[in-house]
This record gives C-alpha cells, sequence and structure tokens, in this order.
DNA sequence: GCTACTGCCTACAGCCACTGTAGGTTCAAT
DNA sequence: ATTGAACCTACAGTGGCTGTAGGCAGTAGC
C-alpha cells in the first residue's frame, strides 16, 4: 500500500467523524499507530492508516469492545488463515447483543406494566413506588438471573 | 419507623445480595446514610435503612440510573404530592429502554447477516471483515441515528 | 525574519456504578 | 488478654472515551 503519510490528526478525525483524542486514544490502546510523525513530532497518517481507522470506527459501531477489535485486525492480518476465529468472535458478540435484548425486553415490559397501572393519584399511592419497594409485586425475578444485576443498567 | 440500628453493614449487605463496598458508595452518594455509628465509628442499619435499601436495589434492577434514583426517593418522602413527576421518571425511563432495545434489534440484525453470509473459507474472503471494513454493505446507517455512536456500545 | 493564529503535543482528571486493594482499627468471643 | 473476623478510610482500576491545562509546531501574511 502507500507509503505517502499526509493526513494530519484533525484531518482524520473529521474524515472519519471522530474526536482527535479519540485516535489518540486508539493509538494508546495499539489499535491504529500512525505511520510517521514530522521531525516537530505531529503524527501524519497514510491512507492505509485511514482504511484502518474506517474499520475500527465500523466495528466499534456495531458494538465490538475495543479488545475484540484488537484482535480482528491481528486476526485480518493474516490472510491464508481460516476465518473461523473471525466468525466465532462475530458469532460470539451477536449472541451477547441478543441476551441484552431479552434482559432489556423484560425489563421493558415491567416498566410498562408499572407506569400503565399508575393511577396518577398521590405519591404515598404510586404504583411506580410500590413496585419499586417490594419486589414481590415483580412478574419476572430480574437480577437473579445472569451473573450480575449491574448488566441490567448497561444493557 | 423504628429508631434502632442493629444491623452491621456486612449484615445488611448480604442480605441485599449487594457488597459492602456497594453500600459505602451509595453512602456517598447521598442514597442511603446509616441512621448511626458505634462510638468506634461501625455503621449500623435500622430496618428502615433495610427498606430503603431494598427500594435502591430493585431500582437499580430496574436500570435506573443513580440519580434518577436519588430523586425518587425524595419524592417518596413527600407522600401528598401528586405522583406525575414520579410516573414521568419511570416513563422517560421506559422510553430510553425502548429506545436502546430498538438500536440493538438493528444491530443484532446485521451481526447475524454478517455471520450467516460468511462461507468460512480463508480470511481474505471472510464476510465479516468486509463488511466491517466497508460502511457501504451495512443495510442500516447505525452511528448516524441518535446523537451518538456511542450509545451503540453502552446499549 | 517576525508575528499571529490555528492546530498539534503530552499528561492528567472526569464520567458511571461499582470493584478491588492496602494498611490500619474495632468488635465479639474465648 | 488475645485472637480473628469484620470493619474503617482512602485510593486505584474498569471501558471508552471526553475535557482541560500548559506548552510546542506549522503556516500565512507582513
Amino acid at each position: 500500500m502507500s507509503t505517502t503519510a499526509e493526513l494530519t490528526i484533525g484531518q482524520l478525525a473529521g474524515q472519519a467523524g471522530l474526536h482527535v483524542q479519540t485516535l489518540r486514544y486508539y493509538e494508546g490502546e495499539g489499535l491504529l499507530v500512525p505511520s510517521a510523525r514530522t521531525p516537530g513530532g505531529q503524527r501524519r497518517y497514510s491512507a492505509a492508516d485511514a482504511r484502518r481507522l474506517h474499520f475500527i470506527r465500523h466495528a466499534r459501531e456495531f458494538g465490538f469492545p475495543v479488545d475484540r477489535i484488537r484482535e480482528l485486525l491481528a486476526l485480518a492480518g493474516e490472510g491464508e488463515r481460516p476465518c473461523a476465529e473471525i466468525d466465532a468472535i462475530a458469532r460470539r458478540h451477536r449472541d451477547e447483543v441478543r441476551r441484552r435484548i431479552r434482559l432489556l425486553r423484560e425489563l421493558e415490559a415491567e416498566l410498562d406494566r408499572m407506569v400503565s397501572e399508575c393511577a396518577g393519584g398521590r405519591v404515598t399511592d404510586c404504583r411506580v413506588l410500590e413496585v419499586l419497594g417490594d419486589h414481590e409485586l415483580c412478574r419476572a425475578d430480574h437480577g437473579h438471573s445472569e451473573e450480575g444485576g449491574h448488566e441490567a443498567s448497561r444493557a
């Protein structure tokens, strides 16, 4: 590929729709090291760097964590090997997304029920507070399924 | 309510299925201040404290952020006022959950398509990498809908 | 060559909701 | 009086950025 490195960090960031700091963060994480620096120390990116960044950005939009993207980039460099590992990463990620959807749907149903049952009276009679205060009023046993109740909030 | 404060932090944490540090964190956040301390400085929680913690835990399981829970607790203390504000918080949260579900479903569809189209050959021909490398191959324009591409990863 | 200005540099703090660690103190039982 | 578990405070780390402070590099006009 071309070894000319002409893009500044600001130009590349603008092109990718990312912040300049994000590119520096990716560099720190080992995802994208600029192919050159000026004598004064400023980063210069080549067209190959730009393609690599677009791959990274797209993978992030797909929700792949940075660690997975690092793996994907490493595997992508070994063109002759079978792509089973890449598929496995993608499949695992899809399954994780499905799991989150499942959890969120249960949550949505509970929230919906809670909201729709509230008659709109005074706070002392509020159905929302009642449900939040008493676990028995829930249909689902959220926070006991899966590994961490923590997941529900992130998801 | 009872003003006897007999539970240690470890006992209450165990009862609620939370870590001791989490209770101290909630205290720092102003959600749950123990109603007493021993002369030696150890926290002691009353039955009212325990009820408050169970409310907090349950609200967290519902995915309410700590700031919202602080509001809910404040509103819950004003029994005579109308519960419209509480309903609004719950409804807003439900809508946010719905939004995340929508985004995740689009994501899942893309991931699924990507995975199912891969023929299982070599890395150079991998459909997964191809899609990640070229935005044009996507059906959805993720990362351009909503405010931040950042959302997709959190969700 | 000088100045002004923008954009770049490093290093570090902050976000959220915890979790984990280090180093020391208190409590209850023996 | 001594042990040992549980407690205390204070701080660092998680992920994926974002924002700030204080200074240097590069370019355009004079």
